[in-house]
DNA sequence: GCAATTTACTTAGACCCCTAAGATAATGCA
DNA sequence: TGCATTATCTTAGGGGTCTAAGTAAATTGC
């Protein structure tokens, strides 16, 4: 029975054949099993990972309008559409739009969506344990301080040529 | 002038509000936005991200399956098809059946296809460099370290329950 | 007050990735 | 040999993400 599931491919392949190099592909490779394992936990109570990441926001702070969660999300604002239309038609939130300004479409989380957080949450915490399991405190810290340095990096590629913005 | 660039609102999200959990959600972030980054520089050349994925295997060694394609890239096979499918329409592969076998299908570079190796593979490199400018070589060790540990944790999540497989 | 600009939501289309299932060739075994 | 099983490629369909462009409301500026 061979391993049907990508993750042990992945794993294969980066233990017979690590390029020193190629840092991107590792960290796409975790981000890309981390979702799996977390979107199988989730499909069981019918949530998809994409509703996942609008949730976790609005569990905070419900009543933002479509290009605030957008933002706080991190993606384009089509992105956020299709995932609340999607919501919306599970009665997971609402859409209202308030009498101050026809344009703005606030999202508000329906009972059901706000239960959901006491059952989807441990679920996630779930998977950062297993994930991070074994390894020491320190060393997390300094993958973090990493990621989010190469996140700034990034940004400034990103927007630097071109643009050159006022900051 | 609002900052347009994802990469921004995922930094201003990251700055701003990190708890000092979901190191998943930063992983993927950074995943994104290295993507992107090199998503954009291919781009200049008619060369999507996906077909970047498999060539870079095959400059190593072509002549392979898509099936052992897939392993190697650690995707499922329809995504392999499907990117076969585009760049043989490119010309940047061909796809031949060897008379030993009727079943399995050979993916070669055509010249056009070994030649981006070139021009594509620095790109990659340069994508690599801005990441990780500033950052000292030890953190790099220890990330790449922890990232692999966590995709050995996770391939043993995914593979565990149900099947408990001989190892 | 009204035209021009900006903002926010929406639509359309593309790419990457997956699961499930179909088609066909190769292999194993009675 | 011939049937059952397995392996590989393919199709169908869906989710998540993006860019580009369309629509409509709000704001700005004359």
């Amino acid at each position: 029975m061979p391993p049907q599931d990508p993750t042990s491919h992945l794993l294969r392949h980066w233990r017979e054949a690590v390029p020193n190099d190629r840092l991107a592909h590792l960290i796409r490779d975790v981000a890309r099993a981390q979702m799996r394992a977390l979107q199988q936990r989730l499909s069981a109570h019918g949530v998809s990972f994409g509703h996942w990441t609008f949730l976790r926001i609005l569990w905070i702070k419900d009543g933002l309008t479509q290009r605030e969660l957008s933002e706080l999300a991190g993606v384009m604002e089509p992105t956020t559409f299709a995932a609340v239309r999607a919501m919306e038609s599970m009665a997971l939130i609402e859409r209202r739009q308030l009498p101050s300004n026809r344009k703005n479409i606030h999202i508000y989380l329906t009972p059901a969506g706000r239960r959901l957080e006491k059952v989807l949450v441990p679920l996630a915490e779930e998977v950062n344990h297993v994930s991070v399991a074994g390894l020491p405190a320190k060393s997390l810290a300094t993958v973090r301080k990493c990621l989010l340095a190469m996140i700034e990096n990034l940004a400034v590629d990103e927007s630097g040529p071109g643009d050159d913005q006022i900051e």
